[in-house]
DNA sequence: CCCTTGACTATCT
DNA sequence: GAGATAGCCAAGG
């Protein structure tokens, strides 16, 4: 799929905009998802570009360390968030606790059941 | 154009 | 599992 940036802003934003609570999906996933298979570095430059407030700090990086620097105000506002809906920071990895029900993205989501 | 820079990843050591 | 490496690709200088 040619890369468009409106498109590929609005794709990212549904995408994550459909993450559920308790779940994190990565940069790589959700470039996918969107139809945008090598735009994983895109997406957090989309994110950052939302006009309206959108889950994002449920976004994170393949291996589940946050994508800012330890320490920095951006990543202790996302740990903040994460574990505010009951998803734990270990070893700097972030890690879903509780499960809900069925989603479509399933396989692309982050469960406590692992991939 | 060429080069650098990222809210990235997969694959080796 | 932590580093290093090599792809990746749009933006900006």
């Amino acid at each position: 799929m040619r890369y468009r940036q409106a498109e590929f802003d609005a794709a990212v934003w549904e995408v994550v905009s459909r993450i559920r609570p308790g779940r994190v999906l990565s940069y790589g996933a959700v470039a996918r998802a969107a139809g945008y298979p090598r735009h994983a570095r895109m997406v957090g430059r989309s994110l950052g570009r939302s006009p309206q407030p959108l889950p994002w700090h449920r976004v994170v990086r393949a291996d589940r360390t946050l994508a800012f620097a330890p320490g920095s105000t951006a990543y202790l506002r996302q740990k903040r968030q994460l574990e505010a809906e009951n998803v734990r920071i270990e070893g700097g990895r972030a890690v879903a606790a509780a499960d809900d029900g069925p989603l479509d993205l399933d396989r692309l989501l982050w469960g406590p059941d692992g991939a």
